[in-house]
DNA sequence: AGAGTGAACTGAACACCGTTAAGCTGTCAA
DNA sequence: TTGACAGCTTAACGGTGTTCAGTTCACTCT
């Protein structure tokens, strides 16, 4: 019926389908039913699972590469920030996004551009080469490792968070440590302004050990 | 033939067995047989695999505790720094460590003990309950998320790394982005001193824009 | 126009997965 | 001695990723 498929347009049809059913429901005869086709003919594609994923986390880095680009980038503060930003939102717009885009590597070069884009900018802004990479990955890790733990809060992008996480119980379970209640209920309290608050100390951070020459410790 | 079975040691076996068959193998059927029981058997100490897993989770963090109440606590930062190395290489010495506590939730009690000790700690160093948690969360979700990515380089506890970042190849693959190239001999190159200098950032910035009442904005 | 070729896909099957239901076994209390 | 019940087994179900032999269809070459 329908033309025949190729990479892109399985790894397109997946991401969308991502939202409806999930990581776990987003399996090869699901994906394969929504392209009209049967589950074996995706191995003509793939050689396996992992290697279609690998392609939807690189579709997905590629939805994010024009909003980076658009990043505001007078400062490499508002560049490195502005980023994390663009990609916390996308990650947050996919259901399990940090999961699917943490275990994968992204395939060919396509993610190639908009980085070095964004790296230029930075290093344009008097970081080496070396540590504008340091830079980009910690602000990167710690991104991925937010997300991660949002969207465990949080799993369904419009929906509402995991009831297991109530505030309540835990504060009954947790009685005794109440440390550990307030910590509970600032971190999944406002997980907007949570992220905000860490994202500005790891770049204020960057600041006072990636950027000039010497770098102090820490013990 | 053995005794009878109880959660704890199910837990144990778990853990103990994912350093052999990775979070893949990990399968009911395999840990029955490593207790000498059928794969429903488990069903009367679980109620579903995930529940299991919260608890394999939970034990690898109990194994964590008594190093990091040793951490050095003579500052704020070596308390910081010191718990995230611990928990780091606690995270690599068991395959898939971070995905299998980064995606579940800790159960029961046992766990608030030696949190309640380090935020103390913190928070005797001048923070606000508020601002320890802030920190805590801050420096745990670098962790996690560079410890994330340095196990998909780095697979097996003490094996070899993935012959899909091969630098070479790499180079090959993205001519035409020197930048991006050296972000990945960096990154990859050397993982520990990698997570160091971001270590080193992230405590930094808690300094400048968590310890003091006031904290200066980013853009 | 007709034959042939190879890419793209189908249908059936395999081993294994998490999970459920029903029944067996041993231990302890009454 | 009998009952109860925690703890386990056996059997089975639907679903999973994956393999393999065969089919279909578009296109090239004579």
């Amino acid at each position: 019926m329908a033309t025949r498929i190729d990479r892109a347009q399985v790894a397109e049809t997946a991401l969308d389908l991502l939202n409806e059913v999930g990581l776990e429901g987003l399996t090869l005869r699901r994906i394969a039913k929504e392209l009209g086709v049967q589950a074996p003919a995706l191995y003509w594609h793939f050689k396996n699972k992992q290697e279609l994923l690998d392609e939807v986390a690189t579709e997905m880095f590629r939805r994010m590469a024009e909003p980076m680009s658009a990043v505001d980038s007078s400062t490499w503060q508002s560049c490195l920030a502005g980023s994390a930003r663009v990609m916390r939102r996308f990650l947050l717009g996919y259901r399990d996004g940090a999961k699917v885009f943490g275990g994968t590597r992204l395939t060919g070069r396509s993610y190639a551009g908009p980085v070095e884009e964004m790296m230029e900018k930075i290093v344009a802004a008097g970081f080496t080469p070396s540590t504008a990479a340091r830079a980009w990955f910690t602000v990167n890790t710690y991104t991925m490792g937010y997300v991660m733990e949002e969207q465990s809060v949080h799993p369904v992008p419009g929906g509402e968070r995991d009831p297991a996480y109530d505030l309540e119980d835990r504060a009954d379970r947790l009685e005794g440590y109440p440390l550990v209640i307030a910590a509970g209920a600032e971190f999944f309290g406002d997980l907007e302004a949570g992220f905000e608050d860490g994202l500005h100390a790891v770049v204020a951070g960057i600041e006072a050990t990636l950027l000039p020459p010497g770098r102090p410790g820490v013990e």
